[in-house]
DNA sequence: TCTTGAAGCTATAGCCACTAGAGCAATTAG
DNA sequence: CTAATTGCTCTAGTGGCTATAGCTTCAAGA
């Protein structure tokens, strides 16, 4: 059995987000100690493993969530798992596409600005209009 | 004079945000109609309008209203300026390598599914054992 | 056995950059 | 003049944690 620091260091994921993954009901609550301390049996370390593997992946918890709840059936077709992981690679393409126009942007800019005072940069000006960029960066979230 | 619809709608910037950016102090306290409504002189639209921009090429509103001061100086040297487009370049750039990182990681564990059951799922397995991974992902931030 | 320090507990608030909603008041078009 | 739209303030929620405060429990050394 572990506690949580235990498993924590195992899993090298931090106490409080540990406790903050019970909260939100993607870890099982514990049993106690005497002394009302949390013990895990070793089959938590698995499910936090990949909990932390699936976040460095860049999935979301409510994905994690479900592929959790898909890996506890594992005569099931795994259709679903790979739709998850599918559209996790879409996102993460999206983004991709979207910072490399940025950084395009942001290369010109600063390429072009000769570092004089701030009236002549380049910098401020393109920030202050658009049709000074070539692409167009449509409103979405970069996160 | 603009009222706070017709401002939003002339930078393309929703209402309650531009209240949340006076709130946080990134765009001065307009003056108001005899019936407490706000009311925006034209050069509010040129700065909000650099505000979005700015936050459309990715710049925290930190970074934004430190531009923003700068460029009410317009006699002083840019190097200050410049050195935020360049660290939002260093930031965007860094997110790039890892989401090329993720995406590759993706791509392989969706390749080598052989679309059976949950229990021989390439997918869960490699989320399961971070040994099957190719890159280090280490857990910094995706944002 | 006693003590001390680490580790654990709950609860609350904060981070970023908004977004949503309630419940009103003011403005504007017809 | 009325009705629809827009505006106002205030509060709370989003995701995925992180930090703090103030307490209790545990483990190792003397
Ligand atoms: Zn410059
Ligand atoms: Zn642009
Ligand atoms: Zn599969
Ligand atoms: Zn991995």
């Amino acid at each position: 059995m572990f506690s949580i620091g235990k498993l924590g260091r195992a899993a090298r994921v931090k106490v409080p987000t540990i406790r903050y993954y019970e909260q939100i009901g993607l870890l099982p609550e514990p049993d106690r100690s005497a002394g009302n301390q949390r013990l895990y049996p070793r089959t938590a370390l698995d499910r936090l493993a990949f909990i932390r593997h699936a976040r460095e992946l860049g999935f979301p918890l409510d994905a994690i969530r479900d592929l959790l709840g898909l890996s506890d059936h594992p005569d099931q077709s795994c259709a679903a798992a790979d739709a998850i992981a599918r559209a996790q690679l879409d996102a993460v393409r999206d983004r991709i596409v979207r910072l490399k126009a940025l950084e395009g942007e942001l290369e010109r800019m600063l390429d072009q600005c000769a570092s004089g005072t701030i009236s002549d940069c380049r910098v401020i000006e393109v920030l202050g209009d658009h049709a000074n960029c070539a692409h167009d960066h449509d409103g979405k979230d970069l996160g």
